[in-house]
RNA sequence: UCGGCGUUAGCUCAAUGGUGGAGCAUUCGGCUGUUAACCGAAGGGUUGUAGGUUCAAAUCCUACACGCCGAGCCA
């Protein structure tokens, strides 16, 4: 029998004899009925065993089975006797590939730190396997997204002289006889060259922060896609943002909505991700933190709290961005921020040389940052001050400094962290669900 | 790095300073529509580590290790 299929094409197939290769996800049984739930990685089936109706040999045979035992199993797919879009596999016959040594992972809860030591096999479950379908899914629209709008893949080098912004921690190590290397924390500064050379390119690789970070929104390993593109100010960069948030995200609903329904995804909240989302400037949203009356909190060097209105200047942080986002059902675009707050490459406003023309994107729901952009300096004058007054070694700059030399134009980009988006869609309360194998401060393995 | 909380059976958790328990998992038995199936039985423990207080410590104290949550930093 030739007539193997893949759980998730199940509605096809009603009244057909299928075959099935996959593992048993779990099994309960009723004297002469089991219930064995197959899953094959494209979804989970429920199978019906019913003794008088195979062989004794495989009814045995489904007795000794354990948990995640590999089998491929033949039947008739039915519908299910009381449930609307449900299909069972009516068994007929079970060919054991292995059974499984005692699972360490049972359909009972378990904790993070049990999971985490196992995730090799935790990506097996339902709703972990759900939450990497999607991330294939968003990476897919991010490249289809691009490549139907004139990008050129660019793809930055991870070893990398310095630090590309000066702020972070970054991980290094030995480079033969050039001494360190760091693992990049950015593509950036290489995509400006890219959009000089193509005109509009995009990164999409991973990005590495040493920083001792440990928080549900931190890992130090994580993919970042960043566009950069010649001749967009920071109003194009916007205008860019938007579009390509609305068309991933609607995307993602139109093409995953099994997997969104085990997350248990509110989806009604993702179909208003459209165009146009809301921009304000960072005054603006100082101005929303004084009128709902967040503070900001610093502990000083004696550990007592200090509490004072939101000064214009500062960072926002958690509980200001939560406030800032309440009121919108949209991502939320705050521009124009103090430029003292920013990296040394980013614009100064013509207008007004305290402000950089940088962009964050807060995405609802209070998912936090997930794209921060900017359209960058362009005068190579203004670059080098910059580039002294944050202390970093011009020499290793000249290249790109260099950019500015010959033929620079006005340009501009984001940078988008996949994991947040992931997070974000999947409505995730850790992002070390997003990725395969997260890597934080605190865990290598597996 | 700082602050708060936690660490007890394979897993998830109980246990006034006074004989360490339950559910699940495992093994055995029962059940023809189960769906974290259910019912009955059995096995399963150096209470994170080291020290201290006490007639008596899972429980109180100190240190350390590990983890979780929050802050800072950011994607």
């Amino acid at each position: 029998m030739k007539n193997r299929i893949h759980i998730s094409d199940i509605a096809n197939y009603v009244d057909q004899s299928v075959e099935i290769k996959g593992w048993l996800y779990n099994i309960r049984s009723s004297g002469k009925l089991m219930f064995p739930e197959l899953r094959d990685g494209s979804g989970i089936i429920q199978g019906v065993v019913v003794k008088s109706a195979v062989s004794e040999k495989v009814w045995e045979d489904f007795s000794k089975l354990t948990q995640e035992s590999s089998l491929i199993v033949k039947g008739t797919v039915s519908k299910h006797p009381k449930k609307e879009n449900v299909y069972e596999l009516q068994v007929s016959d079970l060919e054991i590939i292995q059974i499984a040594e005692p699972y360490p992972i049972t359909p009972k809860e378990h904790g993070i730190e049990f999971l985490a030591d196992r995730r090799h096999l935790w990506i097996r479950s339902q709703r972990q396997a759900a939450i990497l379908r999607v991330r294939s899914e968003i990476v897919q629209a991010i490249r289809e997204y691009f490549y139907n709008n004139g990008f050129t893949l660019f793809d930055p080098p991870i070893f990398t002289p310095n630090a590309c912004e000066g702020t972070s921690t970054l991980f290094s190590t030995d480079y033969f006889d050039l001494g360190k290397a760091y693992l990049s924390q950015s593509g950036q500064l290489y995509a400006e060259a890219g959009a000089l050379a193509l005109g509009k390119v995009y990164t999409f690789g991973p990005t590495f922060r040493a920083e001792n970070s440990m928080t549900r929104r931190h890992i130090t390993e994580f993919w970042m896609m960043e566009p950069e593109m010649a001749y967009y100010d920071i109003d194009d960069d916007m205008d860019l943002i938007e579009d390509f948030l609305e068309y991933v995200v609607q995307r993602v609903i139109k093409n995953m909505k099994p997997e969104l329904e085990i997350l248990g995804r509110d989806i009604s909240k993702l179909e208003k991700v459209k165009k146009p989302f809301p921009r304000i400037t960072y005054s603006e949203a100082v101005d929303i933190l004084h009128k709902k009356d967040i503070p900001l909190i610093r502990k000083t060097a004696n550990g007592e709290e200090q509490i004072r209105p939101f000064p214009w200047g500062e960072d926002f942080g958690a509980p200001h961005e939560e406030a800032i986002v309440e009121d919108f059902d949209k991502p939320v675009m705050v521009h124009r921020w103090p430029a003292e707050a920013k990296a040394f490459y980013m614009k100064r406003d013509p207008n007004d040389p305290k402000i950089a023309l940088g962009v964050d994107v807060l995405a609802p729901e209070g998912f936090g940052e997930i794209i921060g952009g900017s359209q960058r300096e362009d005068n190579i004058n203004l670059l080098m001050e910059r580039i002294k007054e944050h202390d970093l070694p011009m020499d290793e700059f000249e290249w790109y400094l260099d950019l500015r030399r010959y033929g620079s134009v006005p340009h501009s980009g984001f940078g988008m962290g996949l994991e947040r988006m992931v997070s974000w869609i999947c409505n995730l309360e850790h992002i070390r669900e997003s990725i395969p194998f997260p890597r934080r401060p605190n865990r290598i393995r597996p």
